[in-house]
DNA sequence: GTCCAGGCCAGAC
DNA sequence: GTCTGGCCTGGA
């Protein structure tokens, strides 16, 4: 592989020469919910935007995602591109033979980064959830109150719904529309507290992780591990490291045995991974559940 | 019917 | 501070 290239054509952005990004690692592995595959493709909505993301031999395609100043002004960022990848894994590999497996299983992963209040909302959903039905919720959700795109094949897309618009919300009516069931009162809280500035999020930048992470579990229904996952994938906190089942079940049949305490797991994943935490945690938990690790067949 | 899914919250200690 | 039980909902 050669050096990257990023060019555009026709309302497509094609990246060539780049040796980590394999669709399959960046979107299967819960840092994002609106994506739907078909056929090895990827059908993606983010920001204002509907593409399919297509890997060919030759190039990474970013269909229907505009010109290359899209890409400056958003792809290059939400792919997490300015980062080297190749040399991450080197340098995760070398800490230990576990993180070095991990990371040859999930060739390709980037942690992207993305829209802060829409991680918020939707890692409030995630809590004691599955994919599937998160997926769902956060569609129904932005069909409910977000802004139309377009529609493609007579599926209509909507954007992720506003700040005021969640906060606006009737929580019954929110759950019995969307299934998030007793988030719901979670949901319009958390909106409410953002939209009168009770938690700033303008401030979660400027903040360090730990004060960041504690501002964050201000708002409903936002715990740690919550937290966590809003701070790695939507303000590019490469130290947070959210402790959820998977990652519980890969610390405990690597490094620790039998810990059940989450708090002291995420104390191991720092310690051992320092601040590059969040990244080993992806590439590990995409490995344990790849291989559905510590459960039985 | 029971169990579980990328946990959080409230209450008890 | 740490631990425990309960929890909307839908699929296995």
């Amino acid at each position: 592989m050669g050096k990257r290239q990023v060019i555009s054509k026709n309302n497509n952005i094609y990246i060539s020469g780049e040796e980590d990004f394999e669709p399959k690692h960046i979107f299967e592995n819960g840092q994002a919910f609106r994506w739907e595959e078909n056929g090895g493709d990827y059908t993606l909505v983010a920001d204002k935007y509907v593409i399919r993301v297509k890997k060919l031999a030759e190039a990474i395609v970013l269909e229907n995602a505009g010109s290359m100043k899209d890409y400056e002004d958003f792809w290059r960022k939400y792919f997490d591109m300015d980062r080297d990848y190749p040399g991450l894994r080197r340098e995760l590999s070398q800490i230990d033979n576990k993180l070095k497996m991990a990371t040859e299983a999930a060739v390709g992963l980037r942690v992207l980064k993305q829209d802060l209040f829409e991680m918020i909302i939707s890692f409030i959903i995630s809590a004691n959830n599955n994919i599937s039905r998160i997926k769902k919720s956060i569609e129904k959700l932005s069909e409910l109150c977000g802004e139309k795109i377009c529609e493609i094949d007579s599926k209509a897309y909507y954007k992720f719904p506003s700040v005021s618009a969640i906060a606006d919300l009737n929580p019954d009516y929110l759950a019995e529309y969307t299934g998030v069931g007793y988030r719901a009162p979670y949901l319009v809280k958390t909106g409410k507290m953002i939209e009168n500035a009770e938690v700033d999020l303008g401030l979660i930048d400027k903040l360090d992780y730990e004060a960041a992470h504690k501002e964050l579990m201000r708002l409903a229904g936002v715990g740690p591990k919550v937290a966590d996952c809003i701070l790695l994938f939507g303000n590019s906190r490469d130290m947070a490291f959210p402790v959820d089942t998977w990652v519980i079940k890969v610390m405990n049949e690597y490094y620790l045995g039998n810990e059940k305490n989450s708090k002291r797991i995420k104390a191991e994943g720092h310690r051992r991974f320092g601040d590059k935490a969040g990244l080993a945690q992806q590439y590990l938990f995409y490995h344990a559940r790849e291989n559905k690790l510590g459960t039985k067949k």
